[in-house]
DNA sequence: ACCAAATAGGTGTATATACATTTAAAATGA
DNA sequence: TCATTTTAAATGTATATACACCTATTTGGT
């Protein structure tokens, strides 16, 4: 897998976008993608998927709190993600518990064993590293980007 | 599905991030998420999936003449995609042609046919309308844009 | 209190993603 | 030339996405 390209004309093998808008639609999804890849490509190690590090890392802000299934959704980047059955796969791998809440009997809550708090140190470490040495972004440029990105999807 | 939420904040129930490079980050995937939805909605009325209607566009970008399923692939925006499947359907709803190479063996060329333009044609103009009506971009913020994410992807 | 509506979670299915493997054909090179 | 390597496409499997639908609760109105 050739995640080395920068240009999005060499990545997509096109240089002919309607406008620079056009351009920049296919950019961020482009970059979404290659983003994805290089931190799936680490995830492999621990046996994880870039979902399933999403849910740990969701359950991680709120520990020791339990958090019930619907919450968890809500804070997904994905909101389209399946996360019941994304859980099922953390439940098996012991890397979260599933338990009846005991307020409302349709809620199923969800907490991160101690197993999971480890991998989840372990994988973030080095998520962070490889950002660190991956991804070139200055904190201003940074801030740009999320101006720009949030000024796009507004819509007032 | 909510896709009116404009602030990460909101979108993704958190307002601790580690860096504003971090929250770019997160800001990238989020966006391509929001853009993949909102176009999907609309391929969804002509029975087309995003991944599909990128293969049509990439071979229009060539027609009328024939690409090799490897070359399609390398045009793809998510290069994992697996392209031979994705022609399946595609020729399944006669949209597309599949025939052997006549140069190489090896070798599949896949051509659009006349069906294929013509929904082609009406789907990137809803799409077109939708970006119009959705996406707040002017041309010289998106020019920003697209010179942050290729410098956030380069690694010289 | 009771019924209708809303909500939480789970299930089913088609498609896509990610990765490994297979088969046939071409390219290479000793 | 012939054997090895490379390449193109397809296939198999586990996981994820995008929908629709189902069941058990809870909520809310009357």
């Amino acid at each position: 897998m050739y995640i080395c390209i920068v240009k999005l004309e060499q990545a997509i093998q096109s240089s002919k976008f309607k406008s620079e808008v056009h351009k920049a639609t296919l950019n961020i999804l482009y970059t979404a993608w290659w983003l994805k890849t290089i931190m799936s490509n680490e995830l492999k190690e621990f046996g994880l998927t870039h979902e399933q590090y999403n849910v740990l890392r969701i359950l991680k802000g709120k520990y020791p709190e339990q958090m019930c299934v619907k919450d968890i959704g809500c804070r997904m980047i994905e909101k389209s993600s399946n996360v019941p059955r994304i859980i099922d796969r953390l439940v098996i791998k012991k890397l979260v518990k599933r338990a009846d809440s005991p307020y409302d009997k349709r809620e199923t809550v969800i907490s991160l064993t101690q197993s999971g708090i480890t991998i989840l140190m372990a994988t973030t470490e080095k998520i962070n590293q490889l950002m660190e040495t991956n991804v070139v972004m200055k904190s201003n440029d940074a801030a740009m980007i999320n101006e720009l990105l949030e000024k796009l999807r507004g819509m007032e």
